[in-house]
RNA sequence: CGGGGCGUAGUAUAGUGGUAGUAUAUGUGCUUUGGGAGCACAAGGUUCGAGUUCGAUUCUCGGCGCCCCGACCA
C-alpha cells in the first residue's frame, strides 16, 4: 500500500484522555479510534493486525478440527434464564434492549448457553460427537470500568470455541490438545517466552475446572508466581502451601510477576448440557448429556498486550506474524522514487505486503513514522543506496542495518 | 459501585471576573530534503445547563464526558 494513499495520521503527541501505553501508541500510530471510554474502531493499519491475529488463531484452531461459525449478536432472554443468568444480579455486564413490542433482547457478552441451544438442532446422536466450532465475534460488556485502552472494552473482539464431546475422556483429550494449540498461538504472535498457562482454580480432577494464559506485562492486572524453570506457573489465588506441597515444589523457586490474562479455558463437564436440555443418545440407545469446553482468546486484548510489552520509546516494535505489512519501504528524495517505485512493484508482484512511504515528507520525518507504526524490516532508499544496487535494510528491532540484494531479501522473507 | 482527578483550536498546553495566547497539525507561496527544517500569510477554541454578577472561559451548584485507584472480571 502506498502511504500516500492510507488516509490515517500520524500524531506527534499522545491523547491526554489516555494513560495506558497500547492506546497511547496505537492511536499515535493511526492504528484505532477512540469512539467512547472502552469502545474503539479499527482502522486500516488497526484492521491488518487484527486479521493478522485471526489467521494466526483460525489456522491452529482449524488444525484442531474446528468449524468456523458466527453466531448473532442478538439473544434470547429465555436461554439464559434456563442457565440462571438473565438476572442482572447474577450477570452485572447485561447490555440489554428490547424489541417494539416490548420484550426483552440482551446482547451477546458470551456465547455458551446459546451455542448449546443451537446444537440441539444438529446435535442428537453419538455419531454427531466430538464437534467443535470456533467464531470470531464482537463481544458486548457493560463493564463497569471499561480501562487500560483496548485492554478492558465495552465491545471487543473475542475469538470462543466450543467443543462437545461424548464422554469426559474425549472432552479432556481435546482440552489438553487445546493448551498445545494456544501455546502455538501466542507463540507465533510473538510472545511466547512470556506466556504462561496457569491453573486458576480448582483441581484438574473437579468436575469444572479452567486454566489462563497469562503473559508478563508491567502493566498487567493479575499477578502470577512462576517457577524459576519456566514451566510451572501458578495464579496468585491457589499460590498456597497446600497446591505447593502437591506439586512438590519450593515456595522460594517461584517469582511473582505481574501478568495480563490473554486467553482462558474452561471445562463445563456435563452441566451446561444438562440446564439447556442437550442430550445425545449413545449406542445403546440411552440419552446422555453432552460434555461441554469452552476456549477464549481475547483478540484486541493480545493485540493491546503485544504493544505493552513490544514498544520502545520511539513506538511499536511488531513481530513479523502480525505487523500490518512486512516491510516499510522508505523513498527519502526525488531522485530516488523511480528506483523505490520498481522495488515496490517487485515485492507486491510477489505477495509480498509493503507499506510503501511514498510521500513528499522530510526524511526525519518519514523514519519518525516509521518507528512509530512498527513494521519490523524496513527498507531505506535514498541517493547512496541508488548508487550502490544494493538494498538498505534496517531492523526495527535491533537497529541493525545491513545491506542485501532484492533478491536475498526475497528469499530471507520466504523463509 | 465507592474514592480521587480532569474538561480551553484537529492535537498538546498557557492564562484571565472585562478583546483568549503558544506549539504542533491544516491551507497557500517560496526556500529546503539521510532522523519530525525555515520564513510569510490564512483559517481554527473556552463540554452543557442553572445560579452569583453590570459582566463568567474563570466563582458556586448540577448534568454529561474522560482518566486513575479500589471493588468487580462465568
Amino acid at each position: 500500500m502506498r502511504q500516500s494513499h492510507l488516509f490515517t495520521k500520524t500524531r506527534r503527541e499522545a491523547p491526554k484522555n489516555e494513560e495506558a501505553k497500547n492506546a497511547q501508541l496505537l492511536i499515535r500510530g493511526g492504528f484505532i479510534n477512540k469512539e467512547m471510554a472502552g469502545v474503539y474502531s479499527f482502522l486500516p493499519l488497526g484492521l491488518k493486525v487484527i486479521k493478522n491475529i485471526k489467521k494466526i488463531v483460525a489456522e491452529e484452531m482449524e488444525k484442531l478440527g474446528s468449524q468456523e461459525i458466527i453466531m448473532s449478536t442478538l439473544q434470547n432472554k429465555e436461554t439464559w434464564e434456563k442457565t440462571d443468568r438473565w438476572d442482572d444480579g447474577k450477570v452485572d455486564i447485561w447490555f440489554k434492549s428490547a424489541f417494539k413490542n416490548g420484550s426483552e433482547v440482551g446482547f451477546g457478552w458470551s456465547h455458551e448457553e446459546p451455542i448449546v441451544e443451537m446444537m440441539k438442532s444438529h446435535v442428537s446422536s453419538y455419531h454427531d460427537l466430538p464437534v467443535t466450532v470456533h467464531q470470531f465475534q464482537n463481544k458486548l460488556r457493560n463493564e463497569v470500568r471499561a480501562k487500560s485502552g483496548i485492554m478492558r472494552c465495552r465491545e471487543f473482539v473475542m475469538k470462543d470455541m466450543y467443543c462437545f464431546a461424548l464422554t469426559e475422556e474425549e472432552n479432556l483429550t481435546f482440552y489438553n490438545r487445546v493448551i498445545e494449540a494456544y501455546l502455538n498461538v501466542f507463540r507465533r504472535v510473538g510472545l511466547g517466552d512470556i506466556t504462561f498457562v496457569t491453573s486458576a482454580s480448582g483441581g484438574v480432577f473437579t468436575d469444572a475446572f479452567s486454566h489462563e494464559f497469562q503473559t508478563v506485562c508491567a502493566t498487567g492486572e493479575d499477578n502470577t508466581y512462576i517457577h524459576k524453570d519456566g514451566k510451572l506457573a501458578l495464579n496468585e489465588e491457589i499460590f498456597n502451601d497446600k497446591t505447593l506441597k502437591k506439586l512438590g515444589a519450593k515456595k522460594s523457586d517461584f517469582e511473582i510477576k505481574k501478568t495480563t490474562e490473554v486467553g482462558n479455558i474452561f471445562n463445563f463437564g456435563t452441566q451446561k448440557s444438562e440446564q439447556l436440555g442437550l442430550y445425545v443418545s449413545d449406542n445403546n440407545g440411552k440419552k446422555k448429556p453432552v460434555f461441554l469446553s469452552s476456549y477464549g482468546i481475547g483478540v484486541t486484548r493480545l493485540m493491546g498486550t503485544i504493544v505493552e510489552v513490544l514498544s520502545d520509546d520511539k513506538g511499536i516494535i511488531w513481530p513479523r506474524g502480525v505487523s500490518p505489512f512486512e516491510i516499510h519501504l522508505l523513498s527519502l528524495t526525488d531522485g530516488s522514487k523511480k528506483f523505490a517505485d520498481d522495488i515496490y512493484e517487485s515485492l507486491v508482484s510477489r505477495g509480498i505486503e509493503v507499506l510503501y512511504d511514498d510521500r513528499d515528507l522530510r526524511a526525519g520525518e518519514k523514519f519518525t513514522d516509521s518507528d512509530l507504526i512498527g513494521i519490523p524490516t524496513r527498507i531505506i532508499v535514498g541517493e547512496k543506496t541508488i548508487k550502490s544496487g544494493m538494498l538498505e535494510i534496517k531492523d526495527r528491532l535491533t537497529d541493525k542495518i545491513k545491506e542485501l540484494t532484492l533478491k536475498d531479501l526475497i528469499n530471507e522473507l520466504k523463509n
